[in-house]
DNA sequence: GTGAAAGCGCTAACAG
DNA sequence: CTGTTAGCGCTTTCAC
């Protein structure tokens, strides 16, 4: 009998010889109840393998226990890492996970968001998602908690909640770190699609005061991108001892080309990245890279929306991860020329 | 007015001079109406932001245009592939996605499937959940779908509809490859609790007649484990002139180790995995691989669910994928002894 | 402690 | 083409 209309709770209640009311509240745990109908419900309960229709619930409470995650590109461990953290919380609290990939298209962002809003009790998105999406996630009104870098520039103050990682200190840690390893002509490969470009390359000009940097910009923030890159980066002008990528996905294409090409890394030519993906300890040469936090930043956030959600508190929180340097073999001793 | 009770279908009737039925048919575009009445209804929807309530709709129709998806560890790139596939063509049908990561463990997938069950059209699983947890899919009685390898050695044919793809056919060409490059003395790096393990040991074992072959079994099927094997794999017996992994994640894990105990890879040691992650292509050097479809079981085992649901079709259908050999530099020439 | 009644917002017959 | 009438399964006052 697979296919058998699943048992209502009115159902249950009349197993049970009592009312609908009863039954619920007995599921939900709200009250204790004489011995005798506790055994009769969950005998019927038992009997009829009853389980709670979340859809119904939901209707009549207008909570779903869902919350959406918006990340930019699934592809990218870094963001896998951030759904990670938070579907772990997520699932210990009960919560169901609703995923929506932009895969770094964002020109129809609102109205996924908007569709997604509606579905779900809340919304944890990345705050690098284009300012009429983060509008629209303000206008909704729904419980929403961003996740990603600090980003000073906004005009207004950010007013969702976030957690938030500093990106130009990241920066600046990479580019004290590639200075004192006498480093002294560095390109910058960017991704200037992406509003936390700048503050990256801030940090590591101000770090780097005395170095050059070219800045190389990028369509996507891909591996392939980095190997595309490779040859101009090393080659298109006269002198290169250091590149530095957006993040860690170019930084792997980059770290291969540049090996292909015969480049010695570190020797001549230094490598390093951004967002600590776990891959990265197990390149040849190991990558030098700042870790985000990522399984962290989802975790924090799911709390915090969870959090948020429970208490329908309103001020909007902002919480500060601390990005650490993970120098490996990618930025070593240079050689002596 | 960002908090302010949202507009129901009932409002937007009341706007419009018309009932909340007719509303309701030109919303799902059921109907074309008197221009007159269709202009009323547009005004007052725009008016009042209105939107669906997809909770009220699904409590009504009993569809929640929302599909499950089930992944064993969302941190391998294999199955982020997945899901990649399978989220595109759910957003292009209009289709919500809830994403369950098991993280490897199993032991209460009955539950985790059994509440997804209640919130969402239909499921999609990996065939590689433990036999019970396949079995409560199926008693469910929900549209699901099932993707990974084929797996012949299940007692009762598989009664559930799958993407599909030869397990033992992909092993058999990587075995045919390592044996006419020269290879005789393998180390097979097993995940025995993954129930494909043994088709792509057969796989080998039959490509590769009078090649010697070790199993060692490992508990996790990560880089880190491949890296902690790496030595015992090498050195543990007299000889050894390839090593195939599980899955990639293993293979990154032994490639890196291997190449930091200055092994030469491919010239004394071949290495190869399973499944084609997209970043096998910029190891150093490349890793072989055999290419899984990953994307492309995602986006078919979608469009097969979807079909099922929307046509209540019940035969099962199986959809099988060819695996391909993905030759790189990490199995290349041997060197002469 | 337990139950009766009134919806949550929408769709689905069936009439007109 | 448009409206009327019933629910979908659950929670939630508010009485008893």
């Amino acid at each position: 009998m697979p296919t058998q209309r699943p048992a209502t709770l009115q159902d249950v209640a009349t197993a049970a010889g009592v009312s609908a009311t009863t039954v619920s509240k007995f599921v939900n745990g709200q009250k204790r109840f004489s011995l005798e109908v506790e055994t009769r419900i969950r005998a019927a309960i038992d009997a009829l393998d009853y389980r709670q229709n979340p859809v119904a619930r939901s209707m009549a409470t207008g909570k779903t226990r869902v919350v959406g995650l918006a990340v930019l590109d699934i592809r990218n461990p870094h963001f896998t890492n951030i759904i990670q953290g938070a579907s772990q919380v997520a699932e210990e609290h009960g919560y169901g996970l609703m995923v929506v990939d932009f895969k770094e298209k964002t020109f129809n962002a609102q109205n996924l968001l908007s569709t997604l809003a509606l579905r779900v009790d809340g919304i944890i998105a990345s705050s690098r998602l284009p300012q009429e999406a983060l509008d629209e996630l303000q206008r909704i009104g729904k419980p929403a908690v961003l996740f990603g870098q600090t980003d000073p520039d906004q005009p207004p103050a950010p007013i969702l909640p976030s957690v938030r990682i500093q990106g130009y200190q990241a920066a600046f840690m990479l580019g004290k770190h590639l200075q004192e390893s006498g480093r002294k002509h560095l390109v910058y490969l960017a991704y200037p699609q992406s509003r936390w470009n700048q503050e990256r390359l801030h940090g590591l000009r101000d770090a780097m005061p005395d170095a050059t940097i070219r800045v190389m910009e990028l369509e996507t923030q891909t591996m392939e991108a980095g190997e595309r890159a490779a040859a101009t980066a090393l080659y298109g002008s006269e002198k290169v001892d250091a590149i530095v990528c957006y993040n860690d996905m170019i930084a792997i294409g980059l770290l291969h080309e540049a090996c292909s090409l015969g480049v010695q890394v570190p020797e001549q030519i230094a490598i390093a990245g951004f967002d600590n993906v776990p891959v990265t300890r197990y390149l040849t040469p190991p990558l030098t890279t700042v870790d985000m936090c990522s399984e962290q930043q989802g975790e924090k956030a799911m709390e915090l929306l969870l959090h948020i959600i429970k208490t329908g508190q309103i001020e909007p929180t902002e919480l500060q991860l601390e990005p650490r340097l993970i120098v490996r073999a990618s930025t070593g001793v240079q050689r002596k020329s």
